[in-house]
DNA sequence: CGCGCTTTGTACCGATCGTTCCAGCCTATA
DNA sequence: TATAGGCTGGAACGATCGGTACAAAGCGCG
């Protein structure tokens, strides 16, 4: 009897895999609209086309099930991230190209961005901790870019935690309004920022 | 037998409104701890110290509780945004005092703010509506502040609606971490966030 | 004291919560 | 076609949900 987890989805065979990602992409629709305690197990079944044995078959629990919301978020993030500190350039540079990476994840995936922003706080123990770490890790990656943009002379003396927590505010906040379909694009709203941020801060 | 709702104090005496104050500002902090869905009307009962019959006289229902604490915060942000419009100044000055009174609401009622960031999406029909059509206002004021520099030529020709989507992103966000005792106070943020943007977006 | 209204605690309602369990179906392999 | 195991629906679990009913207690005022 293999006690199923959202989490050890590596181990399954791919069609396992790809129905519990249609799982995660489905139920973050529904989160996001109702918000995930509002949301109850028979709602997740009708809106997947699945049996309660059978949900539970992939998901392990419901919070199993957010917090694998939370984990595609945070693995795009992060990868958009990577990209950036592979590519290099001047920290200005950095900073709007963390701002196209950034925008893009939440334009993609904007139930998944809604729900990670809004119910975060429900996650407990050890998944909580280690998606705060994770969040951590990718705040700090923007203070350090800050930090090295006052070193370089590019920006004038500032906080850099407290710029950076303008910058991610600017940018997260997006995801009340920024999904496929609306009239602007993810660069669309990016290049603008990009444009006022770093006006803002530079020397 | 009155039909007790949060939304009639005006109706009642004075100590009747002050212990339905005391009730939305507990209520507020739970709310913002747990979440409103994840919040049971026993844990209420015992945050308030009341049975549920003493609590319902007062709120009416979980949900018009839930407005209250949503009136609270819009009644102080459009106080605020008064405030801003009756001393007049140029659109810089004008756009700096909205960033002072919003992020002095967010510092006094850390838990309101967060409730009310959190948990619109909770609130229904007409209560909705009502809120949509207040926060709406807001928004319009920062707009108006925007178009405003741009006819003046204070600041440079951009997006007002865009542009307000990310001075309200900047702002709001702080909810996460300002609170009262913390390091920074409001105008510490909000001078800082204000040179950030000004510098961002003059001409 | 005694009247009338407000305030309060408690018992209780039907509904729904997340989860478990299990019997049987489906499918892949031999 | 036989067999094994992943997969599935649905019944059932105790707990708790938001809300109501109602009577007793508290209170201001005569």
């Amino acid at each position: 009897m293999p006690r199923a987890d959202a989490r050890d989805a590596p181990r399954r065979n791919p069609k396992w895999q790809a129905r519990l990602e249609a799982i995660i992409d489905t139920s973050a629709r529904v989160f996001a609209r109702q918000g995930y305690h509002a949301t109850g197990i028979n709602e997740l079944c009708e809106a997947n086309d699945l049996g309660k044995g059978a949900l539970y078959h992939y998901i392990g629990s419901k919070e199993g099930l957010l917090a694998a919301i939370h984990d595609r978020v945070m693995d795009e993030v992060m990868q958009g991230a990577e990209r950036v500190a592979q590519a290099g350039g001047s920290p200005p540079a950095q900073l709007e190209m963390l701002g196209d990476e950034l925008l893009d994840v939440i334009h993609r995936y904007p139930d998944h961005v809604w729900v990670f922003l809004h119910e975060f706080p429900a996650l407990t123990g050890e998944r909580a901790a280690a998606f705060r770490t994770r969040r951590q890790q990718y705040e700090r990656r923007v203070e350090a870019v800050l930090r090295a943009g006052v070193e370089s002379g590019d920006f004038r003396a500032l906080d850099p935690w407290l710029t950076a927590r303008a910058w991610l505010g600017m940018h997260n906040y997006t995801y009340l309004w920024l999904k496929p379909g609306h009239r602007l694009s993810a660069r669309d709203v990016a290049k603008p920022f990009a444009d006022i941020f770093i006006r803002g801060i530079q020397n």
